[in-house]
DNA sequence: GGTATTTATCGTAATATTGCGATATATAGT
DNA sequence: ACTATATATCGCAATATTACGATAAATACC
């Protein structure tokens, strides 16, 4: 991220600020939108689905697990991942929050 | 983002990782969050709040602007930004999504 | 035990992001 | 015209992210 002055901000900003961040990559947003339509995943599947490296995926997988979208479980040799609600609740609620106080007409003309 | 396939993926999937890269990182979620407070805000608002240089106050919010977050109007010798909800329907509907098609029970440990 | 399968981690190179000072641009006021 | 105010952009250095191959770790199967 370079130089950040991470240390200068709350820590609910700083944590919904991760959930964000985890999303704003397209292979992980990938993988939200696979277990969104299959439900759960292995590894293997993602790395069937994407043109990424099994090290890439899990990496991947990792980052969206510490961000608490996803959860898994271990089954056998392989792990079974899926989607995870903690978080989800609140950044709906932000941008509901978002929407409803958006002034209707503070700027008519972009720049 | 260092080396990102980043032609491997849909166009939706680009445009909404964008939003949410944009959204993720503090001090671009601390301006989201004065404007849901405030409605307006011009840059030196900005400067005011964030312990960072005008310039870096600027730039992100020009990536803000760049991914459809807020819109700006130019006024005198200011320009006054507000919120855009030109992504936020799409954020909310697919947040909205995932929410319901969350099976109960997918994973009952973490690993 | 030995082998296959599956996932996680390490080390490294390439690239992107961040933040700053300096400077450019543009408008307002005198 | 000159000065003040406000924002955007440039160039740079520091740091973070991404992706990969190689390898480790852990379980399943024979």
């Amino acid at each position: 991220m370079g130089v950040t002055k991470i240390d200068s901000y709350s820590p609910s900003v700083l944590s919904l600020s991760e959930v964000f961040k985890a999303l704003g990559h397209p292979a992980r947003l990938s993988i939200v939108s696979y277990l969104l339509q299959k439900g759960t995943c292995i590894c293997g599947d993602i790395v069937d689905e994407l043109p990424l490296a099994q090290a890439s995926i899990s990496r991947h997988l990792q980052e969206l697990k510490t961000a608490g979208i996803i959860k898994g479980q271990i089954s056998g040799t392989s792990v079974c991942y899926c989607l995870s609600d903690e978080h989800l609740e609140t950044i709906l609620t932000l941008i509901n929050s978002i929407k409803l106080s958006i002034p209707k007409t503070c700027c008519d003309e972009t720049v």
